[in-house]
DNA sequence: GTTGACCTTAGAGCCGACTCTAAAGTTACA
DNA sequence: TGTAACTTTAGAGTCGGCTCTAAGGTCAAC
């Protein structure tokens, strides 16, 4: 028995609202296998398949563009190699690799200058934080502890 | 001696674009002390330390909105604790290692697919990238190896 | 006095991935 | 027959941080 769901059941089944599917639709990535005279769309067990699918891989980190390259091969398996395939990932994973390393180097600065400050509750007259963004001087693996009422 | 900068000086001073340091005054982070008959932007050596400022803070990570923050405690010093410093930097700390926790989780997924898969020139038939996506199974240790003509 | 490099403004466009709206048509059920 | 809960579409809005355009005004050099 083919069951043929709802845009609104699809939605239920795979945790992406109809305004996402649709948009994915729009996109390229999916379509509904049939539509009623209405015009509303049915989706079949293997549209269902192709949506979870679109899910795992945009959790994975793919990016809608790389999903398309991945259905494309995912369709056709016989034309595409697993090299295509591991270009398409290992792309994204240099490109996560690259913004990691932006992160890490804003956590290590952002941890720097919360080490530098007291965090109290005196006034920032000489707060290592504004210093060091007033210095331009963010990099360093020491600056400055300010010290409130030192003798 | 006062010595005034036009916009495309402090440009080049700082490495920003006129056009960013024209969107940088519309949203309130600076301004140049004084404008020429004409309207022309001149910008006092004070303004150029803002300016740095800014600079500084964007490439810790800072959002536009934090600096702002940032900046009305810098003007203010006497009216502002160093905890409501530390307190904008732990929150944008909070915000980068959630983005580090998120992006290390897709690596290890990346990774996995990657280990996964031969990356070879045989058709994609069997491919371990593409059957681990279709199954949703992205987060286990190990999804099987696609093993090509193994006897 | 004319070229060309600068400056001004308001406002549009861009990126990605949604998210939502409005206005209209459809369906299920009482 | 009514009404509530769906569905459809095109298109606009959102986020942040720029980036660019158009149409005009200014300025220094030759
Ligand atoms: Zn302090
Ligand atoms: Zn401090
Ligand atoms: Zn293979
Ligand atoms: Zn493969």
């Amino acid at each position: 028995m083919e069951e043929l769901l709802k845009i609104s059941e699809l939605s239920e089944q795979t945790g992406l609202s109809a305004h996402t599917l649709r948009y994915y639709e729009k996109h390229g990535l999916i379509q509904a296998s049939t539509r009623s005279e209405a015009g509303y769309r049915f989706y079949t067990d293997s549209d269902v398949r192709r949506v979870q699918f679109v899910k795992t891989a945009r959790n994975s980190g793919f990016s809608l563009d790389d999903i398309s390259q991945l259905l494309s091969i995912r369709v056709d398996k016989e034309s595409h190699s697993c090299q295509d395939v591991t270009d398409i990932t290992q792309k994204k994973l240099d490109q996560v690799n690259a913004k990691l390393a932006e992160l890490h180097s804003m956590q290590h600065t952002l941890e720097l200058l919360l080490e530098s400050c007291c965090g109290g509750p005196e006034n920032a007259t000489h707060c290592s934080i504004i210093e060091a963004l007033d210095a331009g001087v963010v990099d360093k693996e020491a600056f400055g502890q300010a010290r409130h009422e030192s003798t």
